[in-house]
DNA sequence: GGTGTGTATGCCTTGACTGGAATATAACCG
DNA sequence: CGGTTATATTCCAGTCAAGGCATACACACC
């Protein structure tokens, strides 16, 4: 099995945004299906995706089914990551060379204030 | 903009495999056909979606488009992994004070010998 | 200007993925 | 056992993205 599964599950938007829940705590599927706005069939499916792709495991709780983060997907994201990690430290030491060679008032305003 | 362009251009295994084909060097358009075995419009349209993810830059000389890695964008992906290596950090963690606590022979084999 | 090479775009078809509604399954409780 | 809650699954329709083919565009060379 390649990480092509990981991708693909975190490809969705919506699996991102259980995850990044799931970070903070385990939560049962009725607590996933409020923060995220979803249907319960939906939310079910999508967490389906999770556990396939081995991004979360499932406890069982009476009749709930408590869902945790399981991190080692997630290092192998890391592990792709890491060859290209080189690459963009150099362009922020080249960056950071070019801010200091400058006069001044070039200084670049807060980067990234993205949205998911 | 959010990310979610960057999350979608690289969910396809065959942007990823350009997208490491031009980690190691700037390469034309002809060179990416032949090394992923690509109709020649086909890669176009994924070097389209790499460049508006701002995943990759073009040089134009004469005839040739070469296409040029831009690593920023890979820094985005690093900060959203960024909380979760904590916990990852702290599962190793576990493991080697698990491994550390067992008798012996339980050694890991290398881990992922993954393939994409 | 005409021809050839290199690359991008448009159109179309097909397959995959998503969400919703209904339904099935499972566990608890009286 | 019947009812209720919590979750999973199935079916279906709508959407979107990928690939192939044909074609348009850009540049070079004669």
């Amino acid at each position: 099995m390649s990480d092509a599964v990981l991708w693909s599950a975190l490809a969705d938007p919506h699996r991102r945004a259980i995850v990044a829940l799931l970070l903070e705590r385990p939560r049962s599927v009725g607590e996933i299906v409020q923060a995220c706005r979803l249907s319960q069939p939906s939310t079910s499916k999508h967490l389906r995706v999770l556990r396939d792709a081995g991004l979360v495991r499932v406890r069982q709780d009476a009749q709930r089914r408590v869902y945790a983060l399981d991190p080692a997907p997630m290092a192998a994201l890391d592990a792709w990551l890491a060859p290209y990690r080189r690459l963009w430290n150099e362009s922020l030491d080249a960056l950071g060379r070019r801010l200091d060679a400058v006069p001044e008032d070039t200084e670049e305003p807060p980067p990234q204030a993205q949205k998911d």
